[in-house]
DNA sequence: TAGTGGTCTAGACCACCTC
DNA sequence: AGGTGGTCTAGACCACTAG
């Protein structure tokens, strides 16, 4: 039970997927929903607010809130909400694993300095690996993360997964937001001989990646296959 | 002036583009705010609301609104917000415009009749052309409009620039969402020569388009050299 | 014209940060 | 303990849709 807005939203979800009978089927109206509810407007309000912003339903001014059609596309797999390289793959229904993970520490290059906030005397720690997914290679990652939030043995702690879950668990930072570049690659010198393998093109994801604070806490470079994947991106005004 | 809260919302963000001076400033309480522009606090959380959404400033509870700092990507370019690909490569700063435009009409493929709700009598047209940035040629697009909603006389009253605008002038149509497949391109046969020549690697953008009502109007290819332009994405919890 | 969603208000209480 | 943002309420008026 966190909000009354977000328990009274999914309740909304559930009674939406029981009925999938007419395609834009109207909701009740705001009041309806307030006294089947017995909260306040504003509250529905909230709570059918949020249930726009992920998709399930629009609205028409003087007219009503209807459930939007599916367009065949799983919402889940939209790259512009957050998401863990790890989830993205579950998220296509395969099975997550990682390949000759490697850590090593470094002084940090130039871009590092700006975009992390660091110092030429700081040391940056990475973490290389090809992520496979359900056996095949499918995605070689990169992350940067500095010395001076993960600690000076990080190594030893780390375990193979996403870099956020590892960052809420043992320093209780959460990652909240991410600005992504989006590049197609044509040949990557850098690349590992296990990615190179593979004929199908690849994607470049470079992300920053943020807390709630707005802080840049690491970097992140994926090179990742899209023939098993695919990338999505919802795009609103 | 539409509503209080957007002009408050611009109004701040103004005051912020003054106040360069130190990093993660502090904004004012919503209190203050609201006694400072003579409105009720709630319209003030909108306003703020705003431009969280935009990314200009973060809040935390219990202490306050800060603005966030730059990471000197330009929020403008964000794929995740819609904008035609007339108003991205503007926003590069590159002058756009347009090369061996084709139109022509022809009945809907498989994947089109289902996307666009049509039927096997229906006719869609297709507008091929390529864009140039400043001269270059940058992205081989491909649009596909359902005759059912542009008219017979289409291609009489078509004019090179975005589809978006040409649909909002002459039908009243607005876009206002769409879902967009991202994929990278290693070698396409059906492009053009004129995009062949450029040795830079292309990425291909798939997009449904949508208006207010969730209707689908129309489909779109875009294959875009990304050595001009750079795509980002914001992603959020 | 009646009904619906959209905006705005004023006030209450709670959760969290800061001191 | 006091101050701040987050949630919720109840009510007013406006803008738009639809019959």
């Amino acid at each position: 039970m966190s909000n009354k807005f977000i328990e009274i939203s999914s309740r909304i979800a559930k009674e939406i997927d029981l009925n999938i009978s007419a395609e834009r089927a109207k909701l009740p109206t705001e009041k309806e929903l307030a006294d089947q509810f017995q909260v306040s407007r504003e509250t529905i309000r909230k709570a059918l607010k949020h249930l726009i912003e992920v998709g399930r339903v629009y609205s028409i001014q003087g007219s009503g809130y209807y459930v939007r059609p599916s367009n065949g596309i799983r919402m889940e797999s939209m790259i512009n909400r957050y998401s863990s390289v790890t989830d993205m793959i579950r998220s296509a229904n395969l099975i997550e694993g990682d390949l000759e993970i490697q850590i090593f520490k470094r002084r940090p290059k130039e871009e590092e300095l700006t975009l992390l906030k660091l110092d030429k005397q700081d040391w940056v720690f990475i973490v290389d690996r090809i992520r496979t997914a359900s056996g095949e290679p499918v995605v070689y990652s990169q992350g940067i993360l500095p010395e001076s939030i993960v600690g000076r043995d990080f190594p030893e702690r780390f375990e193979p997964g996403s870099l956020g879950k590892y960052l809420e668990h043992y320093h209780s930072i959460h990652i909240v937001e991410a600005f992504m570049e989006i590049q197609a690659v044509r040949e990557e010198d850098s690349l590992p001989y296990r990615m190179k393998q593979s004929e199908s093109p690849l994607l470049k994801f470079f992300q920053i990646h943020y807390d709630a604070k707005a802080s840049p806490i690491f970097l992140s470079f994926d090179y990742m296959r899209n023939d098993l994947i695919r990338f999505y991106v919802r795009r609103t005004k």
